[in-house]
DNA sequence: GTCTATATTAAGATAGAC
DNA sequence: GTCTATCTTAATATAGAC
């Protein structure tokens, strides 16, 4: 491929992308502008718009590959059908995937009002279906009388903030592992639940 | 009082502060301009110099100001020795202020990027003054045997993420009054810490 | 205490050269 | 595909009149 004004061309796209996320969850969307993002890039403030016809693109399309990736890898997972081994799969799933994105987990939540409204209504229906995936878990778990739930759509909120808050504090070299903090968040949840008995295949 | 400039003064001061609040918490402190909270306040942009020296200050005062009216309205409560009662307390305590202010609450979480270094030591310092008093809660409950935890500090980040939770659902006009969902919370925890017996004097 | 006017800086976005 | 240059708008903050 050809050079084009004797600047490196082929990486850009996706290099634009991954510094307007990190700037994004650093600063803020309002806070960063496309000069700052470019400059972090290596470019002129004019190329990136290659890349995205404005700034309000660029967020969404952060956001909604995100979503996306997250919704698609849950599904291309096999499935249980037992509602404990789904759970603590989700438990799992979900842990692995925000310890490790935490800067697009940070900004699909932080960022969700300064989405136009039309781009609004996009991510908050992807954000709902993934919501929706605990949800179903936990109603199927209580009708079958495996978990033990007071007020099933608090519950779900209630467990969606424990497992959301990890994101807030995890650090890859803190005191526990990824893989540790998973396994107390399996059982603590599985407590939470009322569930009778936690003997369970070990690190499902 | 003499007016000045034609104009109606004595109640400008908290009208700044608190349209400054209501837009800070629903456009964010980076995307809202003192030219929209001075349109919102009903005065022009200079006028609001009276009151703060920049904008940065107006956020710091806001949020510093929550963060100490919280911290003092616990203080100045009746402490019991019993945990659980304490913990119940605090639950009590930490829903009723948070569901009634939950400008203050989103602004003081969402806005601690936007802070100068300086003015977010400050902030963090009574942020975790407030996280403190659910973890001795919890600490103490522990040592006396009457709540069951694996890691007690990550079962308070969990509790605090449940708590915290609350408010980006929660509508006046909702399903659950405020003390259906302190009574639900109430029980939730103490289940989730393994507290024996749910016998307890209601309504407290 | 508030106004109008303005200084200064920086933002998003585009045009046209290379 | 990227550059430089520029258009247009809007931001924070200040000065001085009333």
């Amino acid at each position: 491929m050809a050079r084009t004004y004797g600047s490196f061309s082929q990486n850009t796209a996706p290099r634009v992308f991954k510094t307007a996320l990190r700037l994004f969850a650093q600063y803020g969307y309002a806070a960063v502008s496309m000069r700052q993002i470019a400059s972090d890039v290596g470019v002129q403030v004019g190329a990136l718009y290659n890349y995205t016809p404005d700034k309000q693109t660029l967020l969404f399309t952060i956001m909604r590959d995100h979503m996306e990736n997250l919704l698609n890898a849950w599904e291309g997972r096999p499935q249980s059908n037992d509602p404990l081994v789904r759970l603590k799969d989700f438990i799992k799933f979900h842990l692995t995937f925000h310890l490790h994105k935490t800067d697009e987990v940070f900004v699909s939540y932080m960022e969700l009002r300064n989405l136009s409204e039309e781009n609004f209504v996009v991510i908050e229906k992807l954000r709902r279906n993934y919501e929706l995936i605990l949800e179903h878990i936990l109603e199927r778990g209580s009708n079958d009388g495996v978990f033990h739930i007071s007020d099933a759509r608090v519950t779900t909120l209630a467990l969606i903030g424990m497992l959301k808050e990890v994101g807030t504090w995890y650090r890859p070299e803190g005191r526990l592992s990824s893989k540790e903090i998973t396994n107390i968040y399996q059982d603590m949840v599985a407590h939470f639940l009322g569930v009778d008995s936690p003997v369970m295949p070990a690190n499902r």
